[in-house]
DNA sequence: AAGCAGAAGATGAAATTGCAACTAAATGTG
DNA sequence: CACATTTAGTTGCAATTTCATCTTCTGCTT
């Protein structure tokens, strides 16, 4: 077929599998997010020596309207398996910058709410996220592509 | 400002740090690269039973001209440390898909290869990972859009 | 109201990955 | 040519994450 070795040329991947379209579009998510959530997590390291990770769970609750979000809903929101979950809010609890509380209403859930601490942790590291967020991202994607490349990945990203 | 816990609506978000649409967008692209390789991990180890890393590497091989990489290069490509990309190698090896061999005008180079093994089971993991792709991204996005988002990635991508 | 399927969260064990330090080899500089 | 610097790759160690399993609790069904 296409997949000897005395072809020298790269001319030849728009026609081999290997190289279709669709295939090297996935990679080229992958290495996009890989890339930039390397860059941007380690200069939230840098400035603020928080883990990206922490940062999402923060903003995560941050953006909750109740102020608070159950172990599960963390999971999902942070694309987590559960037991990740308990083991990076551990982390992140006992630095002091989230709480476990019990859920009046089902014995089994937790909610998971910041504390001041966090609050104050989370509200430097966002000014921080915001300045390498401008350099990383919106200094090589104008606005409207912006916009362009959130519905394409809200697309991509519903469920089924 | 906008932190209180009073504010139950998620309105405030627009005008609130933590809503910023830089700060949102780079969550999204986040968010769709975790479940996307999720699923698109999950379908091909059980299909293939072969990690999406696997594949990542072997794809890159086959991607190669010379049908070769250093270690340096592989790591590069697949956005990993070199230390990771050590152990990713041993485990490919051990499992008989790739080889190391010396490179011949560097002493402390390696030349990574691909073994006939690797060869086979790349074929029949790229021919389930295709379909994989289709249902996951292709059904969501026209040719149109999957075009536009390569380019907007690859903006994304840029080095400096 | 008794029982049961399913959900929420935690935990032990294992796998993967990164960082820092190290060896070996190539390159550049005096 | 000798020596310093840089590059390629590996390894010890630690951190993070997942999978499978377990306990507890809820809500439904009969």
């Amino acid at each position: 077929m296409c997949y000897d070795g005395e072809v020298t040329t790269t001319a030849h991947l728009s026609s081999c599998p290997s190289g279709d379209e669709r295939v090297t579009l996935v990679g080229l998510l992958f290495e996009t997010n890989a890339r930039l959530s390397r860059a941007l997590g380690a200069a939230l390291e840098e400035s603020c020596d928080l883990p990206l990770p922490w940062f999402d769970v923060l903003l995560q609750l941050r953006r909750s309207p109740d102020g608070h979000m159950t172990m599960s809903q963390l999971a999902d929101a942070t694309v987590h398996s559960t037991g990740g979950t308990t083991r990076l809010i551990d982390r992140i609890e006992s630095a002091g910058l989230v709480a476990r509380s019990s859920c009046p209403t089902d014995r089994r859930a937790i909610h998971v709410v910041i504390t001041p601490a966090g609050n104050t942790v989370f509200e430097r590291a966002l000014t921080a996220h915001l300045e390498h967020v401008q350099v990383h991202v919106a200094d090589r994607l104008a606005a409207s592509e912006r916009e362009t490349l959130r519905e394409l990945l809200a697309k991509l990203n519903g469920d089924s």
